[in-house]
DNA sequence: GCTTGACTTGAAGTCGACTTCAACTCGTAG
DNA sequence: CTACGAGTTGAAGTCGACTTCAAGTCAAGC
């Protein structure tokens, strides 16, 4: 099944940034960036992605969309790149990241918590008429 | 309760940094920006923050810190500091920012999800010592 | 054969939210 | 009395991650 699959597609950088939803601007900033290795030309220069390229690509994505800083994301491509023997430095980095993510989502649901009790004050108020009453005391004071 | 309990605290801006988590900085230019009415200042014409300003300065540590830009914090502010007549509108943003810290957090675990499988994909193979196996078709495929 | 649209490059610009800098004034402790 | 730490100001600098710009090349359709 892994196999000698050799459909090897190859897609333009257009195809690819519809593709990963990734800017084609943001393509070639990413492989300057050694985010991927150099891609591939046609006769006439212009770049040739293959499938794999999007699934590595779309890694990437995920983790820049959960924050991983540029500089880290490339050095896990490095570590991708060099092959096998620095698992455990990969495995580290996503973990670290993981952690730093869950953080991030706490903190988020912290956040949330204290906006949706606004939101619901708010909404009871309103629709008692009463919001009038929300500042007696100095800004905004708590149910 | 909620009465005249006029214990007014008085804060240097230093007392206010420690207590919000906001750097001195911070403290003053989100005055500059409008984020809470001009503090009234000393003899010497330093600062001096109320309790009731840490309230206010810690709700809008928690929308920024939920990623509402500082000018919608500063038009929201200023909804709050006109009182009574704009609660609608408050309640629009709020409500809007909620929806947004809510696809925020969403997003996030999704992106968790595919960097928890790969971290346990690391775990099992590295724990297996079986990691060389992951590299044989193209970057990292996935188990 | 000429326009159109997708592609190429390197350099420069943008954006938000601070952060740092330079040059000052105070009030208190030694 | 003088040094220190905390405060003041406006302006300029920083940071990351793109994004835009200028100036092209190339292949295909009309």
């Amino acid at each position: 099944m892994t196999d000698v699959n050799a459909e090897v597609a190859t897609l333009s950088i257009g195809e690819v940034s519809a593709l990963t939803g990734l800017a084609t601007h943001t393509l070639r900033f990413y492989e300057k960036e050694g985010l991927l290795p150099p891609v591939r030309r046609d006769a006439a220069g212009r770049r040739v992605f293959t499938d794999g390229d999007v699934e590595w690509l779309r890694v990437c994505g995920k983790l820049r969309s959960s924050g991983m800083p540029l500089p880290e994301i490339q050095h896990y491509a490095q570590l991708v790149r060099e092959g096998a023997g620095n698992e455990a430095e990969r495995f580290e980095i996503l973990r670290k990241h993981e952690e730093r993510v869950q953080r991030q989502v706490g903190d988020l649901q912290e956040a949330l918590d204290i906006i949706h009790n606004k939101v619901e004050l708010y909404a009871r108020r309103l629709a008692a008429g009463t919001a009038d009453a929300l500042w007696r005391n100095g800004p905004e004071c708590e149910s």
